[in-house]
DNA sequence: CGTGAAATTGAGCATCTTCAAAGTCGGTGG
DNA sequence: CCACCGACTTTGAAGATGCTCAATTTCACG
């Protein structure tokens, strides 16, 4: 458990010093906020259980959803740049999370390389990360955003153990929407669409993946 | 100049080390790429002069403008993840950029803290970056699209000391389309629309901006 | 179980795309 | 220096995709 908060590609000698992060646990009941848009930033965070959206907004109050943390990924990041938050953190389900305060990490990373370098990483991916969604919402039609969505959910569970082929999302298709720069209703008559063809199974928010192939063809 | 590569937030008595980051400049001509999607990651960059836009390709071969990049902006960060880019940097006009070798600005990060600080809030900046265009591309419509583009040029080229009003753009429509989630069609009829509304004046690349603030009204 | 939120589905409509045809610009060679 | 050429831009008209509004139906939670 403890490895979900900054895990991989520390040396054993190194972990010691690891111990020093003194990384306290927070339980957030869905719909809670781990941090709001324009709170002082002080800690990243690592979603040890449960599963999180990340939401900006508009000058104008209209709000979108920005990201989606599942168990294991890294929250937090964005800050870091203006020592407030940019986004909010909001639990999609009952969840916990590893707060990593910042200045203690940043400390780590000066003294030990290999979490420097995992720091570096992590912050990159994530820029990849969003360079792929910034994809999806320029280039996709409304099915191969969907198909793109579900793959990449199934991808990042298989990746942490979990089944590739069957997962319980917990956001709305109103979140979905949000994520996928369409209305709730397309995400509705998509699903509907892609389980006609026999792609997937759909009952509610519990979701199976039948032909990945197929998926992966649209 | 060679503030360009890594400015501000450094003390004096730290220059010097700076120094030792042996921060070589390139000439990339127009339609040059400084890296290309799978090259080695060995360096990050910072732009001296000139433009760049980074495009990134989906399974398929369709491409697309992720990020625009203007003088004194970072380049490469996408780089560290996977240990090669995951994008490729193509120059818009002939532009220079400065080289800052990865391993040696690791080591310095680790000897100077307000290095690192800096290096930090730059990967937090991008991604904030990131997560805004995200939102743009999800949740505006075509002439919004195209207004808050003109507005966040305008404000880059604020402060980095140019003219807010007017400028040349030097990508073209494509460019501007793919990065906005638009056929370049649209970005033509939507630049020539408000140019009749009287916000802006558009001689081909060449822009003006007339009324900023019926701009940020759209 | 009941109840309010979430999801599904339909019909008409707006926006953006596609396809097509001129028109314009920039730069290169005569 | 000018004329030409290809690339880029503009504009139009028709069509497709996704949105809006609305009515049910289903589901999850208390």
């Amino acid at each position: 458990m403890r490895q979900l908060c900054m895990p991989q590609g520390l040396a054993a000698d190194e972990m010691p010093k690891l111990e020093s992060l003194i990384c306290t646990a927070r339980a957030v009941r869905r719909g809670e906020a781990v941090y709001r848009i324009g709170d002082p930033f002080e800690s990243l965070y690592a979603v040890r259980s449960g599963s999180l959206k990340t939401v900006m907004a508009h000058r104008g109050g209209r709000e979108q959803v920005t990201g989606l943390r599942l168990a294991g990924e890294a929250l937090g990041l964005d800050g870091i740049s203006e020592d407030r938050h940019a986004c909010s953190a909001i639990a999609l389900e009952d969840s916990s999370v590893c707060i990593i305060p910042y200045g203690a990490l940043k400390t780590m990373c000066r003294e030990v390389s290999a979490m420097q370098e995992r720091l570096h990483r992590l912050m990159s991916e994530q820029l990849i990360r969003e360079s792929a969604q910034m994809m999806v919402l320029g280039s996709l039609s409304a099915d191969e955003r969907v198909a793109a969505f579900l793959l990449d959910i199934s991808e990042r569970n298989a990746q942490r153990g979990y089944s590739s082929a069957e997962f319980n999302l917990r956001m709305t298709r109103e979140d979905m929407g949000s994520y996928l720069g369409m209305t709730l209703e397309t995400v509705s008559r998509t699903l509907s669409r892609l389980q006609k063809r026999g792609l997937i199974d759909t009952q509610g928010k519990f979701i199976r993946i039948v032909d990945i192939e197929g998926l992966r063809q649209i």
